[in-house]
DNA sequence: GTCTATATTAGGATAGAC
DNA sequence: GTCTATCCTAATATAGAC
């Protein structure tokens, strides 16, 4: 591996826990196993070291919207197909989230640049909420208030983690991981029951 | 208005809108029309400033909780309770849950100390919740799984605002208000409709 | 390319006058 | 109690040898 991408892996993993403010060249250095001085000769300053890490976490998202897309005829199918994509990818980066929210609140003209740059599908997918609701498959809803109930009901519970564990498991690491293996068929349900046309109705 | 007053108002404006590693010493004392000697006067260190904010930011949510369920006999009043109070308070103080969230993930240590300090309904209302399924008032749902997502979709569009505003409204204000306002009653009849028990089964 | 040693600066904290 | 001036340290960044 060469270093380069050994100081990509280790500013990663360093900015994706600590966030920007609390990171430290130094921490980076010494998890890539090389010094301070290396890390500004690949990447001149900690801010354009992080501009990296922070474009790369951000396509990591997109592709959870991109690719459940692609192959989904139904509103049924991406909400499955997306809700499983984000948690597959939340599993193996659960700082994820935290990182890009606290980041974005930092520096708010961020936001401007990454929409610039990272083209998100989010008219296609209220389309496809549009057309349903039309049809009468789905109950009357706003495309916003789904989409946004979908991501929340994703990503909340890894922003929020350590309050949930102590306030609501007590600290049960068995409990909350059970909590978190079902977590993704309980989120499916959940919005197919809140958006399903009742049966009594025909 | 006293200036510790002063100062607490100022410090609290400050580290909500930019966390602790970010805030300065120097803003918080321009903030106050104070100079920064005279904060460590009042208050020793930036630490301990923080820890006052803090705590008192994290009461204000807990009293969300508590207050939504002083009155509430049936899970749809607390229900509906605690949506409107939590959205009162966010309408207010926006930056509140990325502050919490934040520094929750900042200081691991911290969640301790506030679980032994605050001490949130929690199983007053997971008990609430598991009477109505037994007694087939709501659908057959974990209390824990529901409490999650109730919290979640009151709390997440706050701290995904910057990314909400962009990408699902492309930066129009208008139609972002008039998300925010139809916002509480979404919430609740959304998550109404998840838990209700089919008409056709009876 | 990689290191050691050093410069620079920002920012929290304190001393001491009033 | 409030200010000005100063200290001190941590952390980013650079110079220069190898």
């Amino acid at each position: 591996m060469s270093t380069e991408e050994n100081i990509l892996l280790a500013a990663r993993k360093v900015f994706l826990q600590k966030g920007f403010m609390s990171a430290r060249m130094q921490e980076i250095a010494d998890e890539a196993g090389i010094n301070k001085a290396l890390l500004h000769y690949y990447f001149r300053t900690k801010e354009k070291l992080f501009e990296q890490i922070f474009s790369d976490a951000f396509q990591l998202i997109k592709q959870s919207f991109t690719g459940s897309l692609l192959n989904s005829l139904t509103f049924s199918e991406f909400l499955r197909a997306f809700v499983h994509a984000y948690l597959h990818l939340l599993d193996q980066m659960p700082y994820l989230p935290q990182f890009i929210l606290q980041e974005l609140n930092r520096d708010s003209s961020r936001i401007i640049t990454l929409f610039e740059q990272q083209k998100v599908p989010m008219s296609a997918i209220k389309k496809l909420i549009a057309t349903e609701v039309e049809n009468g498959e789905i109950i009357a809803i706003k495309p916003e208030h789904l989409i946004v109930n979908i991501i929340s009901l994703i990503v909340f519970p890894f922003v929020a983690r350590p309050i949930i564990k102590t306030f609501i498991f007590n600290q049960n690491i068995e409990d909350y991981s059970r909590f978190n293996e079902g977590r993704g068929e309980e989120i499916v349900q959940f919005i197919l029951r809140a958006i399903r046309i009742p049966k009594n109705m025909i």
